[in-house]
DNA sequence: AAATTAATTTAGATATAGCTAAAAATATAT
DNA sequence: ATATATTTTTAGCTATATCTAAATTAATTT
């Protein structure tokens, strides 16, 4: 059974929604997710239904099932392998290369993702930190906490971000915010949450708890 | 104004009957090329012609226009850079990549199209031999002549095949003719025109006259 | 010139993917 | 328990891209 274009684009929401698959969910969060209306979320949700890649019931949201998620695993892969090429390869910058992987991602050929998961050095993570499926879908998934989590003198490493989004991965280029940077958390504000970060052991940062709860780190 | 997926395809597929813009082309002709039905392609030019990309007469088929040829050549360009890249860096033989090239071409993304030729080094000329237009459409054309127009004792360089199908590729990869092989026309046999090749100064080939007109080559 | 054949278009389907507006079901508050 | 609010679905419409069958136009014979 294929999948459309459309079709992937609304399972692979669904799997982000359900965090991997372990929650269901509305309808609503679907059509936020997709900047779609509810009217045509019920539509789709009745077609993925039918091919058996989420369990529907009407009105109490969808489960994604076994064979969805490796289905969502499988685009995210694409998704992720292409996002890695365009930055090692063609040097684009880690904020514009969403969209284009979000059209990548359908490119429909399994020698194509094999020989490009080799010619990229079978890499583990994604520009944004975000780790690749391997071709049979399992992710070899960190424990990462974000910076807001943290408390004042632990150190750590950043490793990913929550949001991909061009306006926040500019905003972290522009203040020197990076995956890899070794990080300590110098202060954190009680009245706001905001918080000082030093980086690399020599610049002093500091960041709303917005910001701070979209960087995730490992702590060492 | 923007062309859909399937615009895109019957474009290129006018573009290429057309001879690149020079003769007017019947809706029977683009079906077969489409392998779809003239019903639908009546359809297709109706639409096309809206956007004038094509000059459109009921019943006296079509041809294309200058905004027509540079939206076709564009695609083109698309199709044959990432059938470079499939086979210089991703070991794809020159069989495998048309169909992936057929999705490729309609990614959207000028940057990424700008970064692909200049990652590739610029390339002239795709794995059929056939040259990719630069980014303004401007295609250098080099004077090719097939095998079976070359005479006894004419010396030349393989440096294009006319048909791409994986069938024929195959069959000359089997026989050791190849994009860049030296040849030298042996014999050619009255009845029913069939050759015999010297090729690179070694091997001696023997082929159809069908063959023949499917590899085109420069005199030297 | 009329008849026949070939090419092409139109009409009326189907399938996908979206929308708005109205109806229905579920959840929450009084 | 009833009323109200929220969520979700259904109905009906639009647009794209295909199809088959019927109608129309153009080209070719006789
Ligand atoms: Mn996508
Ligand atoms: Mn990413
Ligand atoms: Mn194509
Ligand atoms: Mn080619």
């Amino acid at each position: 059974m294929t999948l459309t274009t459309a079709e992937e684009n609304y399972l692979k929401a669904i799997y982000h929604l359900s965090d991997g698959g372990t929650k269901s969910v509305s309808t609503n969060d679907v059509a936020a997710e997709m900047k779609t209306k509810p009217a045509s979320v019920s539509d789709m949700l009745r077609k993925l239904g039918d091919k058996e890649v989420i369990e529907y019931r009407k009105y109490y949201g969808v489960n994604i099932t076994e064979e969805g998620k490796k289905r969502a695993l499988t685009t995210i892969r694409k998704h992720r392998l292409w996002e890695v090429f365009l930055v090692d390869k063609l040097q684009f910058a880690w904020d514009e290369v969403h969209e284009v992987a979000e059209e990548l991602e359908h490119i429909q050929s399994p020698l194509l993702i094999q020989r490009l998961d080799s010619y990229l050095n079978f890499p583990k993570f994604d520009p944004h930190g975000d780790p690749i499926p391997d071709e049979y879908g399992d992710v070899r998934a960190r424990p990462r906490l974000a910076l807001n989590e943290m408390d004042i003198d632990q150190s750590g490493q950043i490793v990913a971000v929550k949001d991909s989004s061009a306006a926040f991965l500019k905003y972290l280029d522009k203040v020197g915010a990076y995956i890899g940077a070794r990080i300590k958390i110098l202060d954190k504000v009680e009245f706001d949450g905001s918080m000082e970060i030093l980086v690399d052991q020599k610049k002093t940062l500091f960041m709303s708890k917005d910001v701070a709860a979209n960087i995730l780190a490992i702590q060492s």
